[in-house]
DNA sequence: ACTTTGAGTCTTGCTTGGGA
DNA sequence: TCCCAAGCAAGACTCAAAGT
């Protein structure tokens, strides 16, 4: 259908169609990448990757060239999905998911001081932000199985939780202190936990699985809590964190856990 | 209009350590 | 031994700007 000069935006495109065809969507800047080289291997990555950043709506900068940003759309790091197939709707649905939480930083914050709080046992806790977990073009949720892009060289076996499926979610990237944590489903306090820094626990751990954590000797606990918040989530209950800020957070979150005993905390 | 370069940021994969 | 969390290095990705 493209007629004319195969420039590089215009081989991004149909090779953008061909992935969604094959099923394959969202799909990454790798796939893209590897898609155009094999129409063109004249074209290096390196003068790929800015052409796709300058095609893509959401993304600043980049090699735009003649045709605009009217082609692609990232949906996440590295994921992107054909404009043309991006209704308002779903652009407005991703507002809500987790990769655009940090627009909503300082009103969590600001909740938070203003007196949004939720008691567990004798301590007050502060309104984070709800969770929602990524969702595909129809407003699904999204199901990942990470595992199968380790290169398990070892032959190690899933561990307990590693089958999955799990989701995807961030939360707000401000609050790097030590703090007790509690995830509350419809109103019930559903897991207990402590760390020092919250967002890195969530967005690099709970809210993210990489391959190797499915595998024995990884983190159990982020896949079975993933899994968890997968399962609530596709139910349709509402998902919130909710933190207390203190440097006696293994102390306290010890004394809550043994009093409040929540469902997904394990002994 | 298109290509190339490079710095900075973020994610991933993995290891290690503390506590029960 | 299991559960939970922290830290690090390497690679991937984003972004801006200059060159052709």
């Amino acid at each position: 259908m493209t007629t004319g000069k195969q420039t590089i935006w215009r081989l991004v495109q149909s090779c953008a169609k061909k992935l969604i065809d094959m099923g394959n969507t969202p799909f990454t800047r790798s796939d893209l990448i590897k898609c155009v080289r094999r129409k063109n291997p004249r074209y290096e990555e390196n003068s790929i990757n800015p052409i796709i950043q300058g095609i893509t709506d959401n993304l600043r900068g980049g090699a735009p060239g003649a045709v605009g940003k009217y082609i692609l759309h990232s949906v996440g790091r590295g994921l992107f999905v054909l404009r043309n197939g991006v209704p308002r709707k779903r652009a407005q649905a991703r507002a809500t998911t987790a990769s655009n939480t940090e627009q909503k930083d300082e009103l969590g914050l600001l909740r938070a001081i203003e007196g949004e709080y939720l008691t567990i046992g004798k301590y007050h806790f502060h309104k984070i932000c709800d969770i929602r977990p990524e969702q595909d073009n129809s407003g699904r949720i999204l199901e990942l199985l990470p595992q199968d892009r380790y290169n398990n060289k070892d032959n190690l076996p899933l561990n307990k939780y590693g089958a999955g499926p799990f989701c995807k979610f961030k939360i707000p990237n401000n609050y790097n202190f030590p703090d007790v944590y509690a995830l509350v489903i419809s109103g019930s306090t559903k897991y207990i936990g402590e760390c020092e820094n919250l967002s890195s626990r969530y967005n690099m751990g709970y809210g993210n699985i990489s391959p190797r954590n499915c595998y024995a000797g990884g983190q159990e606990t982020n896949c079975r809590i993933n899994n968890l918040i997968l399962k609530v989530a596709k139910s349709g209950a509402t998902i919130s964190l909710w933190f207390l800020e203190t440097e006696d957070y293994k102390a306290i979150e010890a004394n809550l856990r043994s009093s409040e005993t929540p469902e997904w905390n394990r002994v």
